[in-house]
RNA sequence: GGCGAUGUAGCUCAGCAGGUUAGAGCGAGCGCUUCAUAAGCGCUAGGUCACAAGUUCGAGUCUUGUCAUCGCCA
């Protein structure tokens, strides 16, 4: 039976652009995942979008002297394309500085205040009297009351990572014009999150299989007690607050930007012409979704984002948070502001995606931080991709296109050997179901790299070259099976490397295409044509690493 | 400071309802093979399972403490 299945993807700050450290957590998982439980002919709508009222975004406007929506649109476009190149096959991927965004976040809120959850609190903030504005906390800096560090933020000292209040900083100035703010009683609206506690302690309790960091984390943060919490803020840039005496002040983002999960699906509903079809993924109690998270982001996901679907109402709660740790680059941490980060466009414009996705899957981070090197990726895809799958593929087509005149031998009667290898496509069929549905992806890819050694095990031990000038018929029964690992292969591999298996399904002669012929082993029909094999991957040379490594070194220096 | 996760062969990771000589892939060494992008297949080497104490007939596997890394909260 076919089951609705939602992928939720984490939104991202469009303040630069999209390195690998953003990709090889969320957007790869996810899209595996929603590829896959295509293939299985589940009901998938797979989406996100750029977060455009981040105030790294606002930021870098002041930096730059130009209006907010500027950087955002700037680099929507950049993730908006690179998503797309990198085969991340979103249904939606839209951003939050839409209509539809605003209207359905508006609702939220309204319909929050409407069941009682929502209350007004004042406070006191920095005021900036030459600007005529309140300054949101990332606005002012000062020296750090603890460390003495000149320039922590209204939020956190970047000297010694403590955690501040504007009313903390010494000698706290306006990071806009320099001046120093006067504090003046504000009023915010505030979520009643406290009001959630048990209904989310006993919901967090039943999810047995998350991750242990995503369930012990989210229960240790309710363990602490839930805090009401403002979900506006003295800014103008992000979505109006649909209250009288509000017109200054914003949603604030961390608020508004998970309602995108919501609106998102709505925005897709309504651009494929079926307006209700959001319905299927939030409201019908079957349905699952799954929301693919940097490990920072967990409590949003699994403790308020929860919440404020229950004090909406009627919404479904969150099947899975699926939270990675980070991806490093060389040992550290990928980093923006530092240029310490492998760039995605700058990625495509040398190499291939499918290797790319192939490494990524292969060190995805799920359990622990792991780390890039480009030495680890000239392995990947040379000692792996090239040599295991691609040189399995390639030799199998080569044998047989040769000495069987372009053509899918007959097999006649199997071998029990033979039967065998076709029972390992079956199993790894299964395994590899398995692995992605309980979200072990890394296990996943190396059971679906697993059948391409057992294909070349056979080859090795029925040794198809000779027999083919002895045995024929005993050619034609292995060939004809290796050519059905190599249909099987291309199904269970779509889900990681999809340019690729659509390049098997193209040299196997098969109409028609890898995502339509469903999660199982398509018979290779004997007699069919094939056409003459190219090989599915490029060698690298080892002087890359190198190379890239110069690049890297470069970079920062230019910084 | 509190909480959580992680720490197993050179690298990436399995193993953890406690139980014979701790596993896989890649890398390394040796051998076989030649259909294949000098690819494949087999064999071998290599680990005080972060450290310390404890529970147990027996502990990577449970308990406690320490250290390190990352994240969250204060």
């Amino acid at each position: 039976m076919s089951r609705n299945i939602l992928v939720c993807v984490a939104w991202p700050y469009v303040n630069s652009e999209p390195h690998l450290g953003h990709i090889a957590g969320m957007n790869v998982p996810a899209d595996i995942f929603a590829r896959y439980h295509r293939l299985a002919g589940n009901r998938v709508a797979m989406v996100s979008g750029s977060d455009m009222h981040g105030t790294p975004t606002a930021l870098r406007a002041v930096d730059e002297g130009v209006k907010p929506e500027d950087i955002a649109f700037r680099y929507h476009d950049v993730w908006s394309d690179c998503m797309q190149r990198m085969g991340f096959a979103y249904d939606l991927y839209t951003h939050t500085h839409t209509k539809i965004h605003e209207e359905v976040a508006q609702d939220v809120m309204l319909t929050l205040d409407k069941h009682g959850f929502i209350y007004e609190d004042t406070q006191l903030m920095p005021y900036s009297e030459t600007e005529d504005r309140f300054l949101s906390d990332r606005f002012v800096e000062g020296i750090c009351p603890a460390c003495g560090f000149d320039g922590a933020r209204g939020d956190q000292c970047d000297g010694c990572g403590r955690t501040l209040d504007p009313s903390d900083l010494i000698n706290i100035r306006s990071i806009r014009d320099g001046s120093t703010p006067v504090f003046r009683e504000t009023t915010h609206l505030m979520i009643k999150l406290s009001a959630f506690q048990e209904q989310l302690e006993k919901w967090v309790r039943t999810k047995n299989d998350w991750r242990p960091n995503v369930r012990n984390q989210t229960l240790g943060f309710l363990n602490e007690g839930l805090h009401d919490r403002a979900m506006t803020r003295d800014i103008e840039w992000g979505v109006p607050i649909p209250f009288e005496g509000y017109d200054k002040k914003r949603i604030y983002v961390w608020f508004e930007a998970v309602i995108g999960y919501f609106s998102a699906t709505k925005a897709w509903a309504i651009e494929s012409g079926r307006e209700d079809d959001w319905k299927e993924f939030w409201h019908d109690p079957d349905a699952e979704s799954y929301y693919f998270q940097g490990k920072d982001n967990i409590p949003f996901h699994t403790v308020l984002w929860p919440a404020m679907l229950m004090g909406y109402g009627g919404l479904n709660l969150p099947t899975d948070v699926v939270a990675n740790e980070y991806l490093n680059l060389d040992g550290q941490g990928f980093s923006s502001s530092r240029n310490w980060a492998v760039w995605l466009p700058d990625y495509l414009e040398r190499y291939d995606v499918d290797p790319l996705r192939y490494y990524l899957a292969s060190i995805m981070p799920e359990s622990s931080d792991s780390d890039f090197t480009w030495e680890g990726y000239l392995a990947a895809n040379n000692n792996v991709l090239v040599a295991t799958l691609g040189n399995f593929v390639h030799r199998t087509l080569t044998i047989t296109t040769r000495n069987f005149d372009h053509k899918v031998p007959v097999p006649g009667e199997l071998a029990p050997q033979d039967q065998s290898v076709l029972d390992a496509c079956e199993q790894t069929l299964d395994d590899v179901a398995n692995s992605i549905e309980t979200r072990h992806f890394r296990r996943a890819l190396y059971e679906a790299m697993e059948l391409a050694r057992v294909g070349n095990r056979y080859l090795d031990a029925e040794e198809p070259w000779r027999t083919v000038k002895s045995e024929s018929d005993k050619a034609a029964k292995t060939l004809w099976t290796a050519l059905n690992v190599i249909s099987t292969l291309r199904t269970v591999f779509y889900p990681f490397i999809p340019f690729s298996c659509d390049k098997m399904h193209d040299l196997l002669g098969f109409d028609g295409a890898t995502a339509t012929d469903g999660w199982q082993k398509r018979v290779v029909e004997p007699g069919s044509s094939l056409p003459s094999p190219k090989p599915l991957f490029r060698k690298l040379d080892p002087e890359i690493v190198e190379q890239e490594h110069e690049r890297l070194l470069a970079q920062q220096s230019d910084n």
